[in-house]
DNA sequence: CCATGAAATGAGAGTAGCTCTCAAAATCTA
DNA sequence: TAGATTTTGAGAGCTACTCTCATTTCATGG
């Protein structure tokens, strides 16, 4: 969620090999088409980077890029953080209050997507402020973020995760979070992520602070 | 912003004579290929109508079709409530409370809305929640529709309109209200949509509030 | 009222994302 | 090793969208 790098599938190939063959291909297809974007867009752009051409450097043909991926900004956008996310706050204890916990999930995903490559990190990022079809879909993505979110509210606080109420609760978290991470990536990456997020989330649960000037 | 149904240039071409030929026949262009896409879009879905059908329809060209709307999906979602929001926010007395500006700027956003005719409004939002694309695009506006907010914040309480503490709390609303008419729209529009945006400030203003059953 | 300039339109070609189908190739299972 | 199953490649096809250029339509000053 909130568009940070996801720590998109990381088993090397070579890695469980108790994993049949075709298991083992399909990942590492997966990673090659991946890649191949990459290198692709950091030569040329995302616009000039056509599906034929990341077929060829990934050396498969176009039907396969598009069986693994539904559209082109998908290649570059994985996001499994939601499941992450989801997972993570049921762990926490029971009795602690909501916003606690949040920061707590926010916190830890960030440690987790640091893991991944930097590089690869800022791109897509970069990708997100500027090519529009990428943010638009990363928008899109919010939605479920969304739903996932009110699902967790709901098991936590008892509440109806379908009421207006819980439904823009989430939402209105999930936007915050966005826009964080989209000031993130525009201030290239400088700033610590975590105080962010901690500035974030104050303001989404206390408003904005008094003036301080 | 949020999605509802804009009131996009209610014009008849006949009003306003003092306008040039060729300024008149343009809005009347503009509403011919609206009409000639709704008609369609109701006939036969939004997937299968395509833009030639469209162009047909309102016997144009395609090419002038593409002139006149940048995507398909902004033939059915023009929203020029941003404008009108900012332009309200700034009419109000400089010296009351935010959230009470932001209320009142909502409900007459909402009534000015409901003078456009109601099958296109319902017709609007029920692709905003059906289609991807258009909900796509429509989430796209949010990131413009936040510049406007935090633009209008920082006016109105001198706060740095590019700090992360504005544009979070600037998010967070564009993304609760959106919620609330996707909502609204769920619910197939039964319930009255002023009600429901404040239900909605109340959780931004105030969080979740203590359970009630 | 007409001639000249400017703007809007139409026709058409072209690109690329995405879908679908079907046959060939690769992997799994017995 | 044979047969069943899955994955892949090739290619045709659709449509949104862009660009160019000739033609038409409107505006304006004489």
């Amino acid at each position: 969620m909130t568009g940070m790098t996801a720590p998109h599938t990381s088993f090397s190939p070579a890695d469980n090999p108790r994993l049949g063959l075709r298991e083992r291909k399909k990942i590492k297809t997966r990673e090659a088409i991946r890649t191949a974007m990459y290198a692709l867009v950091t030569e040329q752009g995302y616009d000039a980077t056509t599906i034929e051409q990341i077929a060829e450097r990934a050396e498969v043909s176009p039907s396969t890029v598009y069986r693994y991926f539904p559209t082109k900004e998908d290649i570059v956008l994985t996001d499994e953080y939601d499941l992450l996310i989801l997972e993570e706050l049921r762990a926490r204890p029971a009795d602690e209050p909501w916003p606690v916990s949040l920061r707590h999930v926010m916190h830890r995903a960030i440690r987790l997507g640091a893991k991944d490559d930097p590089v690869v990190s800022r791109l897509r990022t970069r990708l997100m402020v500027e090519v529009p079809a990428v943010r638009s879909r990363m928008m899109e993505s919010m939605s479920s973020t969304g739903r996932m979110l009110r699902r967790a509210i709901g098991e936590r606080t008892g509440r109806d995760p379908d009421s207006l109420e819980v439904r823009v609760y989430a939402m209105s978290i999930v936007g915050g979070l966005m826009e964080t991470s989209m000031y993130w990536a525009e201030q290239e990456h400088e700033p610590d992520f975590n105080a962010l997020v901690d500035r974030a989330l104050n303001v989404i649960e206390h408003g904005l602070p008094p003036e301080n000037h």
